[in-house]
DNA sequence: CCCCGGGTCAGCCGATCGGTTGATGCCCGC
DNA sequence: GCGGGCATCAACCGATCGGCTGACCCGGGG
């Protein structure tokens, strides 16, 4: 039996996932989590063989964290979540996941998936396999453009973004210039909403 | 036997939600749908007791346009979503929705939620009734600032904007300053990053 | 009938933004 | 040890933005 660890902070996904992984042979549910810290420590406490973890987790530390935390080759980690950004694919893949999936995919394909992890074999969702292979060149902005993206996305100006980050007004607009260009926008209210879109800011 | 249409665009969820209701006495998953057509399709279809809304449901139409196709005295719809945000609640609500619970709640509110609307009565989320409470004066933006803010979300400068939406360049900047009065902002990118963070765009 | 909310438009202002060019310092990998 | 990526800063420019005041038209409800 494939001993697997459902973590989701929605209640309702995660009995929806225990009773449907209940009719998959030889996959047994032996725990639940619905935070990053709580996975973590589930995760050490009972040594599932499989993690299934969702990237949204509300409060407390994201799911690509916990991936990080708990990603071992005793223990794998399959992704199942909603969105399958550029971003959140190679964070997730960084972290040590054994697989990304969507929440669009069949079941079968989740049963699959998990077997599949619990031998450290790599599953990805079409979409995502997809896409990796046409890649796109991920633009994959820097930790400060990132800084800069995030005070941008609460509407300040640039003397604002300065002063909260310690920096000149002249370093804020030269990062939002090469921030603009890998994101394909000339504004700041586009970069705002391509970063939203494509999930860059927590 | 309460019978029960469930309509969410993930398969996995559909499928756990399905293995889920297995489990509660008095009701019979009827069947399922994809998509915001498939659901008003199958639901005059089937003429199930209650429909199972997700509010997200990908290209078509969306859950708030498929309630307000679907609801009923004969068919209560059932919104079960991710967020809670005012203006997916009111807008659901409009459209005749008999209850909107979030999938963060406990199995069992799911199910009493069900029962309850198949009777007609009204079901809420606690943290959705208790904003309901204590309403912060909800924005409520009108036709026109959407279009607006949805070209703005493009990126798109004040000419632009005019351009594409046939009116004046002075005509976008006053409707720009409503919304930023609505919004609490008073810049582009604050603007279409609460425009993001409440859902306010499709 | 008149008022009011929504949409449209105008002109003016100072402040800010976006683009450009150029430069310095740091740390890492080859 | 040297190139290269990253972060930092400077000065300049024209274009745009945000705030303001005032105005018109339309449609519907009191």
């Amino acid at each position: 039996m494939i001993r697997v660890l459902i973590c989701d902070d929605h209640a309702v996904v995660r009995a929806g996932l225990l009773a449907l992984l209940a009719s998959a042979p030889g996959i047994e549910v032996v725990g639940e989590a619905a935070g990053g810290e709580e996975a973590v420590a589930t995760a050490a406490k009972l040594a599932p063989d499989v993690v299934l973890m969702d990237l949204q987790l509300g409060p407390g530390i994201d799911g690509v964290e916990a991936t990080r935390r708990i990603a071992s080759p005793d223990v794998r980690v399959l992704v199942l979540t909603t969105y399958d950004t550029d971003a959140d694919v190679t964070r997730a893949i960084g972290a040590g996941a054994t697989g990304y999936l969507l929440k669009a995919e069949r079941p079968e394909e989740l049963f699959a998936a998990i077997r599949a992890a619990a031998q450290g074999r790599t599953t990805l969702s079409a979409p995502v396999a997809r896409r990796a292979a046409s890649a796109p060149a991920a633009p994959a902005l820097t930790d400060r453009e990132r800084d800069i993206l995030g005070q941008l996305a609460r509407g300040l100006g640039n003397r604002e973004i300065a002063r909260a980050l310690f920096i000149s007004e002249a370093t804020v607009k030269t990062h939002l210039g090469r921030i603009y260009t890998k994101l394909g926008v000339d504004t700041r209210a586009g970069a705002v909403a391509v970063a939203k879109e494509q999930r860059l800011l927590p």
